[in-house]
This record gives C-alpha cells, sequence and structure tokens, in this order.
DNA sequence: TGTTCTGTAATAAAAATAGTTACAGTATGA
DNA sequence: TCATACTGTAACTATTTTTATTACAGAACA
C-alpha cells in the first residue's frame, strides 16, 4: 500500500462505528478528516464494494456500516483498501541483461509478500470494535 | 516506507555481493537498476552512513560491502532505509475539534508501529546472503 | 596533469495524489 | 410534483512527491 487509503478507511469505518448506525454523510465525514468529500466518497465506494458500509442516496442519505464492527477485522480492511504494493516500486523495470536485474523483482516480491503477510496477520488480531474502543 | 527506497538499496546491496569485493561504480549499478547514477549515488550515500558500504573516490573507485552478507540482514536494511511512514498519510491533519479526528492520528500511529514491527521481524529472518544466494 | 570516479546541490521533468467542479440519478417531504 | 439534499462518478486542475538531469568541486590514479 501506501498513501492515505488505508488511514482514511479506518478512520471513516471509526466514525460510522461511533455513531452507532446512524447514517454519516460524506462532508460530514470529511470534515472529521479535514479533506474533500469525493475523495471520502470514492473511499466509500470501495468500501461499499468490499461490504464494510451500506449507502442510502438522496436527501437525507448517508453511509453507515454493513456489518458489526466485531466482524470486521482490520487485516480484511488492508486487503479491501490496498490497491498498489506495500514496499516496492514506482517504476521498476531493471536490466533483463544483467543477472541480478533479471531475477531481482521476482525475489523481491517473494520478500514483499512474505513480509506483508506478516504485517497483515498483525493486523488481523484486532477489529474495528477494538480499534473504536480505544476512543475516549 | 514506500517508494523505491528499499528495492534500490537491496538490488545495490545483492550486485555488491554478487560480485564478491570487486569495487562497483555508480553507473553500473544504475545500469543494472535501470535508474539514474546520482540516484545511486545517493542510495549509496545512505547505505554507507548506515554502516554497509565503502566507498572509494577518484578513479576506478566505486563501492563495495562494509562487512559480510552473514551479518547484514534485511531487517537493518528496512530501517536504513526508511524514510517515511510505511502506512501512512502523506498529508494528515484531522479535524481536532472532532473526538475522532482529535484522537485517531496518535491511534493509527500505534497501530501502523505494531504492524510495522511485525513486518520486520519477517524481513529480520533473513540477510543479505540468504537473498543473494537465491539468484542462480 | 588529464581522466574518471564520488559526493552533493540545484533544478527540471514526470508521476502520483488530492482537490475541485460538474452533473445525472435518487430519495425525501412540503 | 417540485425544491432540496444527498450519492455516485467523471473530467479536470492543483499540489506534492519522486525521479532524472545538469553541474561541479574534490579525490585517486596513471
Amino acid at each position: 500500500m501506501n498513501s492515505s487509503h488505508f488511514s482514511i478507511s479506518l478512520h471513516i469505518l471509526t466514525l460510522l462505528d461511533q455513531v452507532k448506525g446512524q447514517l454519516l454523510n460524506s462532508e460530514y465525514i470529511a470534515g472529521s478528516i479535514n479533506c474533500n468529500p469525493v475523495l471520502v466518497r470514492k473511499e466509500l465506494a470501495n468500501l461499499h464494494k468490499h461490504g464494510f458500509v451500506q449507502s442510502k442516496e438522496g436527501k437525507g442519505g448517508g453511509s453507515t456500516l454493513a456489518k458489526s464492527p466485531a466482524d470486521i477485522n482490520l487485516g480484511d480492511v488492508y486487503w479491501a483498501v490496498k490497491q498498489k504494493k506495500l514496499l516496492g516500486e514506482s517504476k521498476n523495470e531493471p536490466n533483463p541483461n544483467c543477472p541480478v536485474g533479471r531475477q531481482i523483482t521476482q525475489h523481491l516480491n517473494d520478500l514483499y509478500d512474505e513480509a506483508e503477510t506478516a504485517l497483515v496477520k498483525s493486523l488481523s488480531a484486532k477489529t474495528l470494535k477494538d480499534f473504536s474502543a480505544s476512543f475516549k
């Protein structure tokens, strides 16, 4: 991963949990995150695609959690939100004429996959309920 | 982390290991990575600062490993190379007037620190020697 | 003493990320 | 039924981050 997708998504999910089923609209959420409402709606669209939230269109609409916070673990959020490699290359086209260049992409990918698995395992130890409960 | 610092550094270290003590110059290394030699020199400067490589200036100069590849573990490389948060925010200034916004940065940081620790533990299981040995 | 490197700074180009504007479609309720 | 307030999404712009380029002082070598 990278960027702030995970942070923003978890922020959204936490807010939705804190209001216990109340619908929150993208402008309110954006106000808490301090970002653009369209960015929130995009993030919500992704969370919706992965079954974490439900949205209601139209006047008085907004979003709410689609399942119990105890059933949302942060490792699953990670996978849902992930858009690109955790550790990795923006550009990466090593020289195929060099023995190291030719093979390194595969070896790095293997290494990163292992490392990412360890990271997700750590995240998976916590649910949204746990995370949200740490807010006073 | 993020970006390609880790990939590039590990690529450099692998090349240096493969040539067993021979000096490699930044242009050669850049040729294998397929990037700019100045980028390699900056990355080498950082690796040098952390004691992984030695460099020799002047004609016929170049770089070589400063310690045995068996004594370079990939977790240490990770820390040396890390320049910013693994999972995190480019911009992140949540609303201090919102209970969630006010506390989330700290909670996210705690979460990320744990996850990063798990990731580094995984990386630390391998040395440069191990990694380099997987190249045929 | 000319050549070939490193080290580093300053700048430019390219890529990625976030913000903005715009608008069709949906639900609500007066 | 019509004004209002949302979502969903696209197109575009601005900003930030990353990478490449140029430049040059200083070091080592032949």
